[in-house]
DNA sequence: GCGACTTTGTTCCTGCGTTCACAAGCGGTT
DNA sequence: AACCGCTTGTGAACGCAGGAACAAAGTCGC
């Protein structure tokens, strides 16, 4: 017996159907009933053809001829990525980074829902942030355990970040999203997703240079 | 004449040598002077194949039987991203997520300086942060071209994100890092890079998800 | 009611990134 | 001085993502 839908999403597919939904969540608020794929494309960034691609994945959402409704393509997204759903988070490290990812309301409306803000600092414990009370870390396991949070954010210096990844596998989270400039090292099944933004912005910055090394070598 | 170092540099392998930058940083603050691929491999998270050949880009570096000299790799790396030169950004968007940026020290150590920081909130203006005030938003143009800054970070909410990056590139900046959950529509030459937070917290979930759902299918 | 136009969904193809495997080269040892 | 083991650097194959072109299908106009 075959799935008619394969199971397996490219990873790039994932990351960009999250960002289709952004834009169709902004469609719909602006009344908008139904979109082409050149229009959503290219709110989104995108080649047509590649968005056809990615939300052939899903299986035909579409009609030919008239395009997507927008509700009904928003709702068949959030459905395969589980936003529907809502997931119980943690967030170590509440710093600068930290509050700013605690207060960001977008996390909300896209399925998730922080259970607990950590910080070793006493001087941060009791601080309300976004709804929640600030913990001690003495407390991260019990609250991990009694909501069943299956993510966990790290947002705490480079120093203790292995530290804060071994408690929260421990505790049972699966899959951690690490802004820590540091190489996690998690047991196999756990997903770990660095973001490093120092990281982007060398990136970015290199390419830069590259594009004017490129105009300098062609002006010469 | 056919240079012997192409100049094209894939962009995954562009962020991997950001990464090997900082795990060599560490190693010689911790006194290391050669290191073997295998070993920077697994403290980087990468493949010691695929760590050779990004290292290849740069030429040949290492000593066959011995490994790769710390100090040499760091500054041969530094030198090819350009971190040893010191490039001009400026900010936009001093909330939380702002303030992160502009308190960030990582970002000294990797060639970058803040030489402005910008809010449209008559509130934060005056505020002084990582050694900088903060400006009101008519002085963005003044400062930019003062200083030359090749580099834009937009840490503002959605709604004003497209209309900072039009006065951004109308000034002269070319890399624009953008926080904002908004697709951004820049003319050809400038290079946008977005950052989505919870594009990324999505393709985490999503990753989890799928992992679960197969280990049920076994057990099934 | 029929034809033409528009837009989706799919298929093919090209290029890139990643991985594996081996030859080349250097240091240590006898 | 020669050999052996270890490590780098590179060549080849594999798999995957991205882009273009085409067929299917549905709607609007006549």
């Amino acid at each position: 017996m075959i799935q008619p839908r394969p199971r397996t999403i490219p990873e790039a597919t994932v990351a960009r159907l999250a960002v289709y939904l952004r834009v169709l969540s902004g469609l719909a608020d602006g009344g908008r009933t139904t979109v082409s794929s050149g229009e959503l494309a290219s709110a989104a960034g995108v080649n047509p053809a590649g968005l056809r691609k990615d939300l052939s994945h899903l299986g035909s959402c579409g009609v030919r001829g008239v395009g997507y409704e927008v509700r009904a393509l928003r709702e068949r997204i959030a459905r395969v990525l589980g936003a529907e759903q809502s997931r119980a988070c943690v967030l170590v490290g509440i710093g600068n980074l930290g509050t700013a990812l605690a207060d960001y309301a977008g996390f909300g409306s896209r399925g998730f829902r922080f259970v607990g803000l950590f910080d070793a600092a006493p001087a941060q414990v009791g601080q309300e942030i976004g709804g929640l009370t600030v913990q001690p870390m003495t407390e991260l396991e019990a609250t991990v355990t009694a909501h069943e949070a299956s993510i966990g954010v790290i947002a705490t210096p480079a120093e203790v970040a292995q530290q804060v990844c071994d408690r929260l596998t421990a505790a049972g989270v699966r899959s951690i999203l690490n802004f820590a400039p540091v190489t996690l090292t998690a047991p196999v099944g756990v997903d770990v997703r660095p973001v490093d933004l120092s990281v982007e912005l060398q990136v970015l910055a290199f390419l830069g240079q590259q594009r004017s090394a490129r105009a300098a070598e062609v002006t010469a």
